[in-house]
DNA sequence: CCTTGTGAAGTAATTCACAGCC
DNA sequence: GGCTGTGAATTACTTCACAAGG
């Protein structure tokens, strides 16, 4: 399939080419290093990472070796250092403006969500079509219409959009996202998004998530014997 | 490191290994299923079935076989049966009692979903520990304080936990309903949890979502030349 | 010593492609 | 003719294991 025509530039083309896998684990090595750097460490060993990540040691540093090597052997990797390569990496030397299209119980929280605005990540508007919330206050925003969308989008430049919205909403509010020039979507609607080839979708669907435990848990009473049976119990 | 002694039960041996990422699917196809089912449609073609979960028609057709050969060749899968099977394969021929800790934004937030109890997960009782929402109504519960945790847990038969705290207090969460008897975990707290080995657990860190969605359009913007370079655009 | 960085080996998941059946 | 079910081929990801370097 790849049939390099010249050799020059082959780390410049393995650098472009990080696994998947690998970007879904940059963020936690990246909030690991947070963690560790307020703990004042210097360096950390890719052992010591890996318990940090719940990863193992092998994986994180053929994760990190995907864009560099930032280590040192015998040593670890600094702390700091890594911090800035990872942060490069993940985009995150800016900060990411992004709306939420839906102010009902998720959006609402998700727009009073602390966790967001610390890794970078600014919601600048919040919109929904009912009347009955347009207008509400939610931790120093206010709930605009949803007609105003495009009008945000412009005026902060947004590229990340989050649908909040009941299912039967969400097409449309991904439509309006699109229209207004979102490039990425977070769709917590239990949909499949229908977009454009160059809108990126990420889908966080949390009955999905307890369906996947709930799939184990089942399997769990059905198999016979398998390790210890410990069924639950109350310690006291 | 699999030396079957019999060839019997290889059908068992097969429905009994079910690939991490089929699971993953599963839920999926269980949602667009129920679509179909409301729509009145009575048999779906993995083709079909594939363009409303957003995957390609073979990996339906090997999710599905995986569990069973429920298909007619030159038709498809009926729905009703379909249905059948994979809620059978899911474990949600019953109903899953759960509960939440933590009734900040996003516990209050998950406590009101209606999409859990729709998927056949109830949400039994919240806890918390802060005086202010100790009491508070939410949708039909009142919040508890942690500590009547062991009981609620005993009370309902509870095997899924939700960790919906801050970060600094979500292994304390998380121990309580291990010791309480919770076998399964969903955590939406930014920490890699310390559980015994029979504990199951999902992590969901929304911030690591947008992270994800930074690093293609970070990405996508150093690309100096790539399909239609399109930058954002408002209609009107 | 210790720990990184990485080819090589191993494992898992996806996709192909077609025989088999309705 | 159309569509499933599935081995085989391919691709992606993980883990091993060790040479190289501080």
């Amino acid at each position: 399939m790849n049939v390099p025509g010249t050799v020059r530039d082959v780390a410049e083309q393995r650098r472009r080419n990080i696994p998947d896998a690998t970007v879904a684990r940059l963020p936690v090595y990246h909030r690991c290093l947070l963690d560790l750097q307020a703990e004042g460490r210097d360096t950390v060993s890719s052992e010591q990472l890996a318990e940090a990540a719940g990863v193992n040691a092998a994986k994180v540093r053929k994760d990190l070796s995907y864009f560099g090597s930032y280590g040192t052997r015998g040593v670890g990797y600094e702390v700091d250092r890594l911090l800035v390569e990872v942060r490069r990496e993940l985009g995150l030397t800016h900060d990411w403006p992004c709306v939420i299209v839906g102010a009902g119980n998720l959006g609402s929280a998700l727009a009073k969500f602390a966790g967001f605005r610390e890794r970078g990540f600014t919601i600048v508007g919040i919109v929904d079509v009912a009347d009955g919330t347009v207008g509400r206050k939610l931790g120093g925003l206010v709930v605009r219409h949803e007609s105003d969308l495009p009008q945000l989008v412009a005026e902060h430049d947004v590229a990340i959009g989050v649908v909040a919205t009941p299912p039967a909403a969400a097409q449309g509010a991904a439509d309006t996202l699109v229209a207004a020039g979102v490039t990425s979507i977070l769709n917590f609607a239990p949909i499949v998004l229908d977009v454009p080839a160059h809108v990126m979708v990420r889908q966080v669907d949390l009955a999905v998530e307890l369906q996947i435990l709930a799939f184990h848990e089942e399997r769990r009473a059905a198999t016979p014997a398998r390790r210890t049976p410990a069924r639950r119990r109350v310690p006291s």
